[in-house]
DNA sequence: ATTACGAGTGAACAATTGTTCATATGTTTG
DNA sequence: CAAACATATGAACAATTGTTCACTCGTAAT
């Protein structure tokens, strides 16, 4: 039998929710937010992202430190490279790459503080 | 012609490198991380996570906020969770879901300090 | 007990993602 | 210029993911 799965009744408290949306950021806002996550989100950027908290460091040795391919390490740095949670420069064939602000290393702290709770 | 994409020389800089290798928090802590943030990581889930920042809710409320199926919301709150980012209490037939700790609140307020820097 | 309804679950599908392979840039050295 | 080498990129593939659909579970009320 067919069956609709919506809430038929409106809102259980619809106070609450106006009061919510209200004060939820802007659609762009949330979806950029997610983007910075989705990117720490992934085991090997994320250790990429640790190891730059500590060095900056050639896509060479980042590939040496991860055991992959120069290619896959600079496919995912070109990625972090996007809402610039990296920044590099280049010294001669060499590119070194560091955590762009602060701001990343902080949420490295607060995550890891939640694991151990 | 065949080409080996792995450097065959060895570390550019081999004390940064084993430095680095040193720091970096066990595998089984890093995966448990990057699940953090991955889960993070999705609009649908980061809206959820800034609506239960602001109000405790129940499901049929958080489906209605951001117009998706009380099915869809239910999958994501279990993916949630898992690794305690969020719990719930049920009230007779609603179930009502919050943040579980502050740490969460963290991620998201250094989130959204770095995207206006 | 039966009905009603909010919440949870499993299967399935389209869409997205991470890596590899091959090739291209760009820089230094001969 | 040509060769060597670090990095970047595009296409393609398998693997993962988010949502929907159909159904079940749990609680409350009649």
């Amino acid at each position: 039998m067919p069956e609709i799965d919506t809430c038929e009744i409106s809102f259980i408290d619809e106070n609450k929710v106006k009061a919510v949306q209200r004060n939820i950021p802007l659609e762009g806002t949330v979806n950029q937010l997610s983007v910075i996550f989705k990117l720490m989100g992934d085991p090997t950027r994320l250790k990429i992202i640790l190891a730059l908290s500590m060095e900056e460091l050639c896509v060479c040795d980042i590939a040496l430190l991860l055991g992959l391919t120069r290619s896959a390490i600079s496919h995912q740095l070109r990625l972090l490279r996007g809402p610039r949670l990296v920044k590099f420069r280049r010294a001669g064939k060499l590119v070194y790459y560091s955590l762009d602000d602060q701001h990343v290393k902080h949420l490295l702290k607060d995550g890891l503080e939640h694991l151990s709770d």
